[in-house]
DNA sequence: ATTTGCTATAACCTAAGGTTATGGCTGACG
DNA sequence: CGTCAGCCATAACCTTAGGTTATAGCAAAT
């Protein structure tokens, strides 16, 4: 939605009308309809019925609107504020996380970086790929750790360890329990489908699309543990990070590795233009230790 | 100030650089570097002060922005709303909940779900008591089912069931492996703090300030299943709603019930002036019988 | 001295948003 | 019933905010 559909659309719905909102803009009322008219096709649907030549809002109209109002009462005050930035404190590490890393991964680094660093406070922060971008440059966290971010403006990023999708699944769909299995060999069975899941979903759906399989996925989750957990119900087999996995096995689900692999890589994300603390780096390179060197 | 004003100076004070904040646009660096000059010429005073051929932003820029931010938000909501208001649901239950609830309860209750309702497709979305508004909203979700959530404008709640938050304790921390244990024994043990929690964590705040008891927190995350797995690694004794201490039992740790009892109410909201689709409701009755009548 | 990165300006282009003119529909009024 | 006022939609044409590429100047790093 264009700010001109928005300025256009909030002075017909307070007026009452395309001539009353032309009047109210300071244009002519075949403007305002044009403006109208393509903020409609742009949208999908509806914003006004025409009963009689006249606008009716739409229930959609209506939803939007209340959202649309406080645009503009938020622009009434735009210049009656200051800004306090936060403060980052010493002594402070603030982590993004991809949720996965949260089962094994950053609770043993946790646990040995205590050791020899008792008076460092630790932050944890899960979020998804989409979110760390805001995060980093609202100073909300030092570094994120996510799977195979997309490039992001002003940020630098490090590669921690590689990692693959593994499947889950429950021990009856595969009697045998294979702990290799191919792609095709899930076409027959439920899938529990990962959504809006970025890279990795990306990494799985190219991989379906080059070996034209189908997967049937009614079940979609955004989270993959609850992916797993889904699975150990029977519901079907998922495909999500081993990470997650093996920090998820319980009695009756199994994992195997997929062959060909599909791999991604764990990084380190951080402001390019604001240089890691300390005690923010030893913990990165303590992460780089452990992901590199399992026990 | 027009709309595309305040976008181009948001981009350039969060990025940083007229160069990033146009690769952040997708326009040219000309274009912004235009933009900024009309809206400084438009306000009457410069945004920001060229300082060797870079852009710092002014004090004026400084407080302009806490509320050009909002406003940018809030256009970013608007846009939200209109793509989510296109999409055409049939059949779909979109549900926002606690993360909590992914190990078990959610789980079981697709997996019965599913057997009298094969054909409805299920979107789960983890998220925080702070977020949920928002989502509701913006139409990307059809209910919540969160912890004590604070009354919100325009939404209704139901309470599910009652929980209450347990300890979760590394078996060597309380040899005796106790099932209920108060609050006070907690003392002399490092606690893993949870943060910005919201209603749990000031339901433990409060008895802890009322019984005056001091905690020790220098590891504090904001995700509970996390501080579960941290308690397994021995890192200390964390207080978590009973859900995830359940759905997060392992080796060497234990959980104990508190006396007297933290309880919660588990709740659903949804938006009041839009009522719940006939496969939505369904869904919430199943929840409501499951968490009342557990197996 | 050269390279890199950033900003500002010139010259030109594009399309969103603007105009006037006009037709169709509906309800009020005499 | 005819006329008028008010509203919306479309046609034909116009304007300019915002876009592009090219390029110059400056400062810091190498």
């Amino acid at each position: 939605m264009r700010l001109r559909h928005i300025e256009v659309f909030h002075a017909i719905y307070v007026t009452g009308s395309i001539t009353n909102a032309a009047n109210f803009l300071h244009v002519s009322q075949p403007s305002v309809s044009k403006v109208l008219a393509h903020a409609e096709m742009q949208l999908g649907f509806a914003l006004f019925q025409r009963i009689k030549g006249r606008l009716v809002p739409t229930a959609e109209a209506q939803m939007l609107f209340s959202e649309i109002d406080k645009v503009y009462k938020q622009i009434r005050s735009v210049r009656n504020s200051a800004i306090n930035l936060k403060k980052v404190k010493t002594g402070n590490i603030n982590i993004g996380l991809t949720p996965a890393l949260g089962f094994d991964l950053i609770p043993t680094a946790v646990a040995q970086y205590k050791i020899d660093n008792p008076q460092v406070n630790i932050n944890l922060q899960t979020m998804h790929n989409d979110e760390v971008h805001q995060a980093l440059l609202e100073h909300k966290i030092d570094f994120a750790l996510m799977f195979s971010p997309p490039p992001l403006s002003g940020v630098e990023m490090q590669t921690i360890c590689e990692s693959q999708l593994v499947m889950m699944y429950p021990n009856e769909f595969y009697p045998q329990q294979p702990s290799t299995i191919s792609l095709e060999d899930i076409a027959g069975h439920q899938v529990i489908g990962i959504w809006d899941s970025g890279p990795l979903g990306d990494l799985l759906w190219n991989r379906l699309s080059e070996d034209d399989i189908e997967v049937n996925a009614d079940i979609k989750v955004q989270t993959y543990f609850i992916a797993a957990r889904l699975a150990a119900q029977g519901m079907g087999v998922c495909i999500i990070d081993e990470f997650t996995a093996r920090g998820n096995l319980s009695h009756g689900i199994s994992i195997a590795e997929i062959a060909p692999a599909l791999k991604f890589n764990l990084k380190a994300l951080h402001l390019d233009n604001k240089s890691l603390s300390h005690v923010a780096s030893d913990f990165l390179n303590l992460i780089n230790k452990l992901a590199n060197n399992p026990m």
